[in-house]
DNA sequence: TAGATTGTTAATCGATTAACAATC
DNA sequence: TAGATTGTTAATCGATTAACAATC
C-alpha cells in the first residue's frame, strides 16, 4: 500500500469527529456527496482519501457508517488510549496539559517534565511535574511513545534527544525551533508565532 | 506579481528569525548554501522563496543581510504593531493571551472577549477580559484586524461571524470546526486534537 | 432495468528541486 | 579572468480534482 499522505491524514481525523456524530443519530448510510456538502469538502476528494485506508461503501448506496467509524480509529489508532509526556511546564505547558480535547481523543497526558526547582514536585490538574532528568527512566519504563514539546527555543534539540534516546517515537514540538529527529520517528511542528506572522502577511498585501 | 504560496509564507517566518540572529553578529553577507544549512532547508529552495519576494543579494556574494531582514519585516508586514482581540478567556485562550512570543514578534493581545459572567470585567495578566456583546463596537473602534478565537466547537462559527461583521479579516482558529469565511478574509486553523491523531497513526502503521 | 454512488484511473494543478545562465 | 553564487527557468514530484467504469 502507498504511505498516506500528511494532508490526507488531517482530513481523516476530521471526518471521523463527524461521522461519529452520525453514528449517534443511527443513520446506517452516508454518502460521499453529503459528508462534503457538510464539512466542506470535494465528494471527490473524500472518496480518494477513504479509498486509502480500505472500502467502507457499497456502490449506489454510500458508506456504512459504523464499518466506517471503525476503519478510521484503526487507520488512526484512535481504538487506544495513548500516554503522553509534556517537556515544559510554562504558561504553554500547563495549559496543553488541561487541553480538554487531547483526553476527549483518548490521548492523557500522563507525565510533566521541567528543570526549575520551584515547579518539580508539584502537581498540575493531578499530573505530577518530575525532574528533566528523570525522563529517561519514566519515559522507558511507562512505555511511553508520543511526547510535547513545549520549552523555550534554546533547549529544544537538546530535550528532543533526550526524548528520542529515551524511546520516544512521535514528538509534537511548540518550540520555533526546526528540531532534527532521525528517520523513523515523526515530528509535528506548530508554531503559533509563524501562523500569526502569515496572518499580518496577509494583511499587508 | 504572482502570489506567494502559503509554504514559503510559512518559511519566510523562520527565515526572518535567523537572519536577525545573524544581523546582531554583524556580518554584513550570507549565502543560501549557509543559511540551508543552518537552518535545515535546500539552498535552491530558500533562493526560490526569496525571489518571490524581492532581489536581495549579489551574485558571487550572497544575500545583503540587512536588506534581506528589511524585506522580509516588510513582505511579512512585521515592521509595525499588530492590535490582537482573543475570543474565549477558557484555559487555552488565557494562556495564548500569556505566550510571550506573539508580543516578541509584535502582537499584542489587546482584547479579551467571553460570554461568563465569572470573567467578565475581571483581568488578565492586565488585559481586560469583555462581554462578548461588547465586541463588533470595540473591535470596530480599535480598528482590530486580526483575531483568534479559542472558543468551544460548537459556538465558532458564531464568534466567526460577528468577527467577521465587525472588521477583522484575518482570523487563527483553535476551534476544532471547520470555520467558514468570505473571499478576502484569510483564516488560519491549528487544530491540537488533529495534530497529536496523525502522530498516533504514524504510530499504528 | 434505470438511477445512484463508490472506487479508481487519468488530467490538472501547484510546489519543490535541479540545472544553469547571468553576473558579481 | 576564474570562481562563486544569485535569480530564474525547466524538470520533477506529489496532491487535488474530474471523469468514469464498476456495480449496487
Amino acid at each position: 500500500m502507498t504511505r498516506l499522505p500528511e494532508t490526507t491524514i488531517s482530513r481523516l481525523t476530521i471526518y471521523r469527529r463527524y461521522i461519529k456524530s452520525i453514528l449517534k443519530k443511527g443513520k446506517p448510510l452516508v454518502t460521499s456527496e453529503k459528508l462534503g456538502r457538510k464539512m466542506h469538502f470535494k465528494p471527490s476528494q473524500i472518496r480518494r482519501d477513504l479509498s486509502y485506508i480500505g472500502q467502507f461503501g457499497r456502490r449506489g448506496k454510500g458508506y456504512y457508517v459504523r464499518k466506517l467509524c471503525r476503519g478510521l480509529d484503526k487507520t488512526l489508532g484512535l481504538d487506544r488510549e495513548w500516554q503522553v509526556a509534556l517537556v515544559g511546564a510554562g504558561n504553554l505547558g500547563r495549559s496543553l496539559s488541561a487541553y480538554p480535547g487531547f483526553r476527549r481523543h483518548g490521548f492523557e497526558v500522563s507525565v510533566i517534565f521541567d528543570n526549575s526547582p520551584a515547579k518539580i514536585g508539584k502537581t498540575w490538574l493531578g499530573v505530577e511535574v518530575l525532574d528533566i532528568k528523570q525522563m529517561p527512566k519514566v519515559i522507558k519504563e511507562r512505555k511511553i511513545k508520543i511526547a510535547i514539546i513545549a520549552v523555550p527555543y534554546s533547549s529544544a534539540q537538546q530535550v528532543a534527544d533526550i526524548l528520542i534516546r529515551s524511546g520516544v517515537k512521535a514528538i509534537l514540538n511548540f518550540a520555533p525551533y526546526k528540531v532534527a529527529v532521525p528517520e523513523g520517528l515523526k515530528l509535528k511542528n506548530i508554531d503559533l508565532s509563524t501562523e500569526l506572522q502569515s496572518l499580518s502577511c496577509f494583511l499587508t498585501k
